[in-house]
DNA sequence: CTCGCATGTAAGCTATCACTTACCGTTAGC
DNA sequence: GCTAACGGTAAGTGATAGCTTACATGCGAG
């Protein structure tokens, strides 16, 4: 259920930009808060929240620490956006939920 | 920028609950609230929230409002999701914002 | 028309969330 | 050791979001 972590952290916009602008490659945290219109601090707790859902990955070089993107988070996501797709599951949980129908 | 009303909206549980149950095929908001741990009135706002968002979609029959999915709605957020998988664009996007290396 | 079911809407409450400022630890250079 | 830069953490605050109850609306049956 990783998927419902990676929604609700999504879901913010400024937290949203943090990640996005990770897609550009590795970042320490100065970087990142860049520009934002919000305090470094804030970045802070936006990349804590990124990395508790498993969303970004972080490590040491030297004073900073460099921010990187885990795709790995994303992917239960895409799964589960998938689902909506699949006809054949939809049917079967279709016919699983209504055994009897009127018609 | 629909992804980004696609997450909001799809973030908080009970309302994706909501929508997963869409899955099925389409429903009344009375079935789409049986079992569920919220006040029918509760689902109602979900669905006007859901629908606001183009991730449903509501046709009257009868008495009853037949809820059902809008997969194109999801669309969007799919193809926001891959943005992330396609190298090409994100190695574009750091040599623009890089235009200058130290090495 | 009257009654009842199915549903949307309004008002109010509470918990949560994102933000800010202040502070602390760590690393690098002199 | 002293100082400066980077960044994580704590405490407090204001706005928002989801929930509930009460009420309004619309359609169908008799």
């Amino acid at each position: 259920m990783a998927y419902a972590n990676a929604l609700a952290v999504l879901a913010d916009p400024t937290r949203r930009k943090v990640f996005e602008r990770l897609r550009a490659g590795p970042r320490p945290v100065n970087a990142l808060a860049a520009g934002l219109p919000v305090s470094r601090p804030a970045v802070s707790q936006h990349l804590k929240a990124l990395k508790d859902a498993g969303l970004v990955e972080e490590r040491s070089e030297g004073v900073r620490r460099i921010y990187s993107l885990r795709r790995e988070g994303l992917m239960e996501l895409r799964d589960w956006l998938d689902t909506f797709w699949d006809d054949a599951l939809a049917a079967f949980k279709e016919e699983a939920e209504k055994p009897e129908r009127s018609g």
